[in-house]
DNA sequence: ATGATGATTAACT
DNA sequence: GTTAATCATCATG
């Protein structure tokens, strides 16, 4: 399930932009904190319809955030992408932020350097076309787990997953444990 | 029909 | 450190 070091990629008229995935957060059925937790809504169903479909909805009413469901068809829940690595079409992000730099590092931010919206919502990632995953190698690095970020259900699940030492994360796990955003501290996990 | 809520970000003081 | 922006969704009446 883990897509660190995978790479999400975006294609479209505008140009292509890409990044590596530095940082995932899991949302499970089981978890109050998931969408799907009270069973499918019209804004979750894409989260019951099966692996490699893209789950896309608004949060606060201004940012777009991207998951990717990795269960089966029935089951829901979803794998937040919380940060990427810029790897192409650096220019275009720039262009779409707004900024120079802190392009990708956040799942706001994310979507709105690659142009993802509601539209992609239901997208199959792994049919190729558009906006697409792709496996990458296997991340370097080691893999911290940590509690998520920005939730107030579910906050003592570690299911907050980032590749040790990048600097495109949305929040270092060190400062989240300073600003009280975590309840525990971070802890190494095996690369695989 | 209406009101509360939120898996965030950027701009303030 | 604090807060406004901004709206689709969902629970409730």
């Amino acid at each position: 399930m883990d897509l660190l070091g995978c790479v999400l990629i975006q294609d479209s008229p505008e140009g292509t932009a890409s990044g590596l995935i530095v940082e995932t957060e899991a949302y499970r059925p089981e978890d109050p904190a998931c969408h799907a937790y009270r069973g499918p809504t019209m804004r979750n169903r894409t989260m019951f319809g099966g692996p490699g479909l893209a789950y896309v909805y608004l949060s606060y009413g201004v940012h777009n955030l991207l998951n990717v469901v990795c269960e089966r068809e029935g089951v829901g829940s979803a794998v937040l992408i919380r940060a990427l690595r810029p790897l192409g079409g650096l220019e275009l992000m720039r262009r779409r932020r707004g900024r120079e730099s802190a392009l990708c590092n956040g799942p706001g931010k994310l979507t709105q350097a690659l142009g993802i919206d509601l539209s992609h919502d239901g997208h199959d990632l792994l049919s190729g076309g558009g906006l697409a995953i792709s496996p990458g190698g296997p991340p370097e690095g080691e893999i911290v787990a940590t509690t998520r970020i920005g939730i107030t259900r579910g906050t003592e699940l570690p299911w907050r997953y980032l590749i040790l030492g990048e600097e495109n994360v949305s929040v270092p796990p060190g400062l989240a444990v300073e600003r009280g955003l975590h309840r525990s501290g971070w802890t190494l996990r095996s690369p695989l």
